[in-house]
This record gives structure tokens, sequence and C-alpha cells, in this order.
DNA sequence: TAATTAAGTTAGACTAATCTAACAATTTTA
DNA sequence: TAAAATTGTTAGATTAGTCTAACTTAATTA
């Protein structure tokens, strides 16, 4: 049990999200490195020393797995930051845009009793204020598959319960189209050519793009 | 307007509480570095740095004093510290004992947002856990002559208001005798020899050293 | 006041995290 | 399959924060 840095915790945090998004196990080099705005060089030199440490799989030229600790710390960062962001949301009335860069910092507070208290002052959540799932204590990240509101055929009806985009600039966005967690949206059409949607949300009927439907995860 | 290292920020508190405590303006280098558990060369090199932001006046073999906005930088880190502790202490029912070590932790966390709506949440407290007053937004740190366990003669009744030493060790200890803050004490005896102190705090009496009163503020 | 002790500084080294520039391996594509 | 493009690695440099060891200045004391 060695000292973890909050950087490595950002490394190890991007290595599990980036593969969950993907769908795949094996992480590059330059996704890892431009998914943390930083150069393949660094990202490099930070995969060997966290291999040092037997947090990931990596040989030269290989692609990059987590190692079980890898992963238990990994979630343990992204359980910390959604139990934050609710924190934040709930009850100290951030909006939902708010949320995530001060969650950012919050996530490396390290103690475990803060957390677990957090949680039970939080009545146990199940979801973050932008839908996605809070792990349990020592549990895993469920890997559910989440439809977007692009594989929404036009005419029918769906409801949004969560989004991928955690930005201030994309959540603003949804709110300004007068969307929500939990909010119907009717489908009334898509363009051929470049996917352009029109959809219906409590009476009020929007265009949105291709690239703003696939960050609505819906049901 | 640079940026400010969590470092940076331990380095400007450590000089306002020890000019705090000692009530004189100049600190010397190694009472700052003893103080931050670092060697003395180490204070030193981060001593220039912050002369050269502007945080600190510093020359050479004299004593160091925070500037202005050296030391609205440092209040602001002890308000923060102090919101903390009391929303760990009220809201996440957390001992006065464990609050500090996570404290230390949270008070760097950058947003001030954060901290407003917190104070906010808490319903503006103005004393934390251990009877220590919290600033108010860019106020000032208010020095109160504050009296000791130690000043009060044999004989006399007193209130605890709050404690120096925010150790884990020393407030456990603290407990174990039956006091708290805004708890009576009454002082039985004195020994001249090691000034070794009898007190009856609800009825019940204990003995407690010198080194034990003089980190009992009273009124 | 001179010697001794305490306080403070400098030089040189180390680690973590980052960069740029050059190079190597792998994958894609013509 | 050979060339081109993409992906990944290495070498060398930088900055923040820390250390040890040697040195200098200031303060205390005999
Ligand atoms: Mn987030
Ligand atoms: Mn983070
Ligand atoms: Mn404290
Ligand atoms: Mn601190």
């Amino acid at each position: 049990m060695f000292m973890i840095s909050f950087t490595e915790e950002n490394y190890l945090k991007a290595l599990l999200r980036i593969s969950f998004d993907s769908g795949e196990t094996g992480v590059g080099t330059n996704e890892l490195a431009s998914h943390l705005g930083v150069k393949p060089a660094t990202a490099n030199d930070m995969l060997k020393r966290l291999r040092d440490k037997a947090l990931v799989d990596f040989e030269k030229y290989k692609k990059i797995t987590l190692t079980r600790e890898g992963k238990n710390i990994a979630t343990e960062v992204i359980r910390k930051h959604r139990l934050w962001e609710t924190f934040l949301y709930e009850k100290l009335e951030f909006s939902w845009d708010e949320v995530h860069d001060v969650a950012e910092q919050l996530e490396h507070i390290q103690s475990s009793k803060l957390i677990d208290k957090l949680e039970k002052f939080l009545d146990y959540p199940a979801f973050d204020p932008h839908g996605d799932p809070i792990p349990s204590k020592g549990g895993e990240l469920t890997k559910q598959f989440r439809k977007t509101l692009l594989d929404i055929p036009v005419g029918q009806l769906c409801k949004m319960v969560a989004v991928k985009d955690n930005s201030s600039a994309f959540l603003q966005y949804v709110v300004k189209v007068g969307l929500g967690i939990n909010n119907e949206i009717y489908v009334q059409s898509r363009q051929e050519y470049d996917a352009l949607m029109v959809i219906e949300v409590n009476g009020v009927a929007s265009s949105v793009s291709e690239k703003f439907a696939e960050n609505i995860y819906v049901v």
C-alpha cells in the first residue's frame, strides 16, 4: 500500500473511462494522452511508473490495460467524483453544469471515512446529476448498454436518462433546448444528409445536431 | 493573479499562524521550517519564490512578514479550513479530533463559489469545532487576547472556549478528562514545582500538566 | 570583546511531472 | 509488398519541491 498521487489517479481514471466508453479493453498511448491533455511522451513516462507500481499491464508498442488493483483505484476515484457531484447539486444548490470541475478536485481527497460518511449523508444515491451510476463501496462500474438519441427512429418517443459529455458548454446547451434527466423526447424528423434531428420536448420543437444527439443517453 | 500552489498556500498559512500565535510580526526561517516539517534550506528556497510573487517581505538574514496579498490568501485558507471542519463535525458526524487532518486537504480546493455555498449551507457559523473564529468572506482574522487554563488562579471557576493544539492525540485526551467547548472548569489546586493542576469538570476531578493547561483557552 | 552557539543561506543533488525534437515500430493504403 | 501515415518511444531539458552538507551571519555568553 504505497502512496498514489493526484496525477496517477487521473491517469487510472482516464484509462477506465476510455476503455469503458470504447468498449475495448486495451487503450492506446496517444488516446490516453489526448484525453488527459498531455503529450504522448508524458503519458508514456507515466505508464512506466504505473507499471512499476503494478497498476497497469503494458508492453512496449502494445495496448494498455488496468490491473485488478489499478481498476479498483480508478473505480474508487469515479465513485468519489460522482458522490461529490451529487453533494454539490443536492445540498449546495450548484447547477448540473457547474459540478464537474469542482468534483475533479474533490475526487482526490484521501479519506475513506469522509466518502463513506458523505454517501450516508446523501442517503446512498444511485445516480449522479448527469445520470451516471455511482459505484458502491468496493464495487464495480456496471457496464450498461445505453442507447443514444441517435439510435431512436423517427416517430418514436424515448426518455433521457443521462448525458455523455459532462462539459459546462454542452450541459448549458441541453438546458437551453429544454431538456433534463427523465424528460420525454419525441423524434419528429431526421435529415439523411447530416443526421440533423427535430425533437419535441414538453411541446417545444428544436433542431439538434448529430454531435448533440450522440451525447444524450435515452431509454 | 497567477496560480498559487497547494504548497505555497501551506507556507502562507503557517506564516500567519506563527505570527498570530507568537504575537510578533516577523517569523524566522527555522521556526517556519519546523512548523511545516521541512528543512530550513527548503523553507529558504520557497521564501524566495514567495518574495518573487510579492506574497512575503523578506531580506537575507532578516525576519519574514506577509504582504497584504499574502495575508489575504492565508486568511482565506484558514477560512476554508475552519468551514470544512465545521461541515465535517456538524453534517457528517466526525468527532472533533478527526476533522483537522481531512480539512488540511479540503482547504486547498479552489472554488470561491464552493466555499460561499458551504458557508451558507452551514448557516454562517462563527466558530469551528475547536472554538476558533471563522473569518468572514474577505475578512480579517480577529486578534483576541485569550487566557489559557494556566492563567487561572486556584479556587476560581472558568469556562473553556477553545483549544490551541488541534492534534488528534491532544483532543482525545481532552475528551478523556471529560472536557469540551463551553464546559466549566474549577481549579482546585496547583503545584509550585511543575505547575501540575487538579481541575474539576462536571463533578469529576483530574490532574493535568502544564503542557495540557496551556493548550486550553478559557474565559 | 572574543568565543561559542544559533540561525540562516548556498551549492549541488534528487524525484515527479511535464515538454520538444528526433527516432522506431506498426498499420494502412496504394 | 513497398511507401506513407499513424502510433509509440527515447533522449534531453525544465520546473516545483525537497534533501544534505558546507558555509556565513547574527546573537549569546563567558
Ligand atoms: Mn463529472
Ligand atoms: Mn481529477
Ligand atoms: Mn484545524
Ligand atoms: Mn494544508
